[in-house]
DNA sequence: CAACTCAACTCTTACGTTAGGGTAGCTTTC
DNA sequence: GAAAGCTACCCTAACGTAAGAGTTGAGTTG
């Protein structure tokens, strides 16, 4: 049985590989503090938790809808803020962005539909 | 009837409004070679042509898959060489940014994949 | 009809932004 | 001591965003 001790912290370079993002976009996301490490080592290597790794697929399937990383800051402190506390400006908030959300996916959809019809024409050539 | 020359030449802001790209993207792609205008006036404007309006949708309808800009350039004298003469080297080039293209298709699919997981996550706090 | 006016449009130049990539030189971990 | 990590710095693409000056062409004027 593998507790919860067997593996409480991994370094960057973890988490890199099993997000598949790089180590630079990592530390990147904690120099904006859209990610900061759990923990640091008396040498100062980061150190994440498997909810920092949660915490970053989500943001990873963030990624396609386009919005710049601070508005997913805000996103996630919304998210974070709704579990404990159910304040109805926050509902509002959090519905702004499913709007936003929705239309970048409407934009996707369309994308997806001229990439195919370029690739058609590239193909009649 | 509506004869050829009634409408030769359209200055850079009609095209912006019939492509729907901004000036500075226009501009931009005259800058770095991808669109030069096809004409200028004594006072400097840039004119363009029909000819140059559906090189520019062409460029638009690309744009998602992601090239790089310059690799759109390339793309695009390929096609315009493989019309007057059918080299099978570039055949092969053409088929290379067939293959391209697809492998960027298909990561768009997967992003909106992505995107659908994460709305429905949103909608589901 | 030639000259003038004027708003709308366009020009160049130049710096700013976003989301990282890439390197160097040094330190920490195992 | 090799592998992995650290900070710090500069670099890039594809535009955005001013600032300040010049152009166009339709509509008066004289």
């Amino acid at each position: 049985m593998e507790s919860e001790t067997t593996r409480p912290m991994m370094h960057i370079g973890e988490l890199a590989e099993r997000t598949e993002l790089s180590l630079r976009t990592i530390r990147h996301y904690d120099e904006i503090g859209l990610l900061k490490p759990s923990g640091r080592t008396e040498g100062g290597f980061r150190l994440y938790t498997e909810g920092d790794y949660a915490r970053l697929m989500l943001i990873r399937r963030m990624k396609p809808l386009g919005f710049p990383l601070e508005d997913m800051s805000e996103l996630l402190r919304i998210i974070d803020t709704l579990k404990h506390d159910g304040g109805s400006e926050l509902r509002e908030q959090l519905d702004q962005f499913i709007d936003r959300a929705v239309e970048q996916r409407v934009k996707l959809q369309h994308q997806l539909d001229m990439a195919d019809e370029f690739i058609s024409l590239l193909r009649s050539q």
